[in-house]
DNA sequence: TCTGAAAGTCAATACCG
DNA sequence: CGGTATTGACTTTCAGA
């Protein structure tokens, strides 16, 4: 995947984005000090280029009763045919999971899962997780506190 | 934190909102069939309630020159004073991280971490995450894959 | 590549069932 | 709670520098 090539003024664009997904173009012009029309340019093409991958809104967990998010470390067993791809189907499936990574170090997968409370965690280990077929074994963390808590990607890496 | 009474016409417009945040009022009207004007209220009413925390714009760390994620396991010294307030300040500068949580378990912290590379990655270890005074030990992973990668949380759980 | 103007669309408000 | 109508702002496109 090639990186792209921004200049300063398309790097003011994604920050200013990244903080605040509904700017409007006029807005965001203003930002980065041209006008509208050119800037609307730049981001289509920020977007067709797929620098921008998507606009979200982000939901308060907390708010709508989801008070508990846990890291769940999943191990399959190595043997037996596609395992790893019904367990993935599976991911995909669980509203509950919002991230699984392969990870280096044990040949494992880690899930990022929101809960409603301890009673909904177990019942997402026994009824779902223990239920697929391959895993062998859970081990889970819970969230005490989020000190730090974005989606945005650090860019000031990039050109100038 | 008290949890917002949501009805069925509310749950779709977040689902939708989830899915693509720059969703115009009008075309969230459509999708949830309502006419404008009420939707319009109803999404202030999310968005004043904190239910809508943030809208923001998602960028691809491969298309950013991002091409190294990894989890980083911090352990700061428990003796000693200011060590967790100094370690956490220096983790909202750091633009690198993105999230920074403290887990159950090992009293230690969990770091979400964006790189461009190998070198990128020590020269975070050695002259930041080492040279903060506190820190004792780091322990990282690498993320070899993404199987699943949302920011929508789930929200079919809620009234109907 | 930017500016500026023109046409269509939308947000935001007021008002009414 | 819902819908309709209005005004001003914004998006989008195109011609020209």
């Amino acid at each position: 995947m090639p990186v792209a090539t921004l200049d300063k003024t398309d790097i003011k664009m994604l920050a200013a984005l990244q903080a605040n997904g509904r700017l409007t173009n006029v807005e965001l012009a203003e930002k980065v000090a041209l006008s509208p029309s050119p800037c609307l340019r730049r981001l289509k093409q920020l977007e067709e280029s797929g620098v921008i991958r998507q606009y979200v809104a982000l939901l308060e967990p907390a708010k709508i009763g989801l008070g508990l998010q846990a890291f769940v470390r999943v191990s399959l067993e190595k043997r037996g045919g596609g395992h790893l791809e019904n367990f993935m189907e599976a991911v995909q499936r669980w509203p509950e999971v919002v991230n699984c990574y392969a990870m280096t170090g044990e040949m494992d997968y880690l899930l990022q899962v929101y809960f409603e409370d301890l009673e909904h965690f177990s019942r997402f280990v026994m009824d779902d997780l223990l239920q697929q077929p391959g895993v062998e074994d859970v081990k889970s963390s819970f969230v005490l506190k989020e000190f730090k808590k974005t989606t945005a990607l650090p860019i000031s890496h990039l050109g100038q």
